[in-house]
DNA sequence: GTGGTCTAGACCACT
DNA sequence: GTGGTCTAGACCACA
């Protein structure tokens, strides 16, 4: 489970997290089509979560398409297309940049406004 | 309540709802200051909620000094000076804006990137 | 109504603040014995507050001896003897410091840190 | 719920008082941290009052910082370093000296009388 | 009339 | 089991 951090102190549910941050590498091309995702109770152990919670998270996952399981075997990374990737990854993408800037316009915060923010904070953050 | 929604199919709270779209009216300097805003029975009942639910609403914006509550009286805009209105809205933006950029970095998205979907989306969302 | 200032925004409720004040006048001698208090009315006028919530500060007033009311004439300093003026005062105080001490004492604050800290601050208040 | 006491016939509203006693025994360092609060409900049963109010408290210390509530998990005192659990405190005493000392002053006390009431009265005080 | 507080009881998501 | 949210209905102090 590398670059896996879970936080209770968040306001997110731990499994948002943890599909969040799955779904993420997995977008990004970090994780290999048909490897193995680790088994549920090691994930759970590993983390010090419940495997309710960790069996939810890969249960989101997989209505994405992002993984599928096999009875009996395990769980594993879906083999998509560079283009299936890519358009999954827009999609989210588009999706989540359009609630944004609802929230922004609805401040009155003008697009030159939101560039100059993001030009001046992009830096700044630390991705995890 | 001019320009107020609610929707029970939204994943926010009501009283959240209501929170940011009145902080919004306000910050946006559409809200006079010392002006009265609506009894809590009042905007209840023209928004069919429940007393609580606005008082909910109401207890955020005090907490955040935006408005302030005189038992017996009623809830009044409070009388930010320009500045102060400038200061609390940069502060919000500011925070909502690191927040989402640190998503679209987990994601491997570039500066560059963002700005362009910016650029595209931004006359596409309808500000309410 | 030489001195007295209410302030919609404070917790504390009205009757409350003009008790207060007047109280604190009549106790600290700025106020002469057998001297007219404003009229109700006169006074509700002055400081734009209901006539209703003056009339409960004259009552508190008067149920402390601090003054009394003569029916068709008005209401006027009590005619106090230095005695009892110390005493009324030396009452008042001595009650509120215990609830003072108290509070410091659960938050397991000494006896000096609590002088300290009145010797740094005192000069600081600005007295009203 | 050790050491909380909850009065009625108290002009202050019980969840206040239940917020102060709680923020008093972690400002004093003797709840650990990352220990489990009761839980809103136990807590209520114990000390016979409303689910809700129990609630209002918890939230009032959450705002504060001072605890941290996990959904499905419970509420967690917050592991604040020894530099921030002092600035808090010494923030809130200053609050409250501030508030003190301007009623005293507002009778006209001096600074040396504060000091000389306080020597006689502190130990006269029991802390609870 | 107003807001402030307290109550009981319900349903939900999360663990 | 937990906390988060929403509900209806009550009493109080204040203006």
């Amino acid at each position: 489970m590398r670059g896996i951090s879970i936080s209770n102190k968040s306001n997110k549910p731990i499994y948002q997290q943890l599909f969040e941050q799955i779904s993420s590498q997995i977008l990004k091309g970090e994780l290999e089509s048909d490897f193995n995702l680790p088994a549920i109770r090691t994930a759970a152990k590993e983390l010090r979560i419940s495997i309710i919670t960790v069996k939810k998270a890969w249960e989101k996952l997989e209505r994405d398409g992002l993984i599928y399981s096999v009875a009996g075997k395990g769980c594993f990374i879906s083999d998509l297309s560079n283009n299936e990737l890519g358009n999954k990854r827009t999609n989210i993408i588009r999706k989540q940049m359009l609630k944004d800037l609802l929230f922004y316009k609805n401040l009155g915060i003008s697009e030159d406004e939101i560039i100059k923010l993001v030009k001046e904070l992009y830096s700044k953050v630390l991705s995890c």
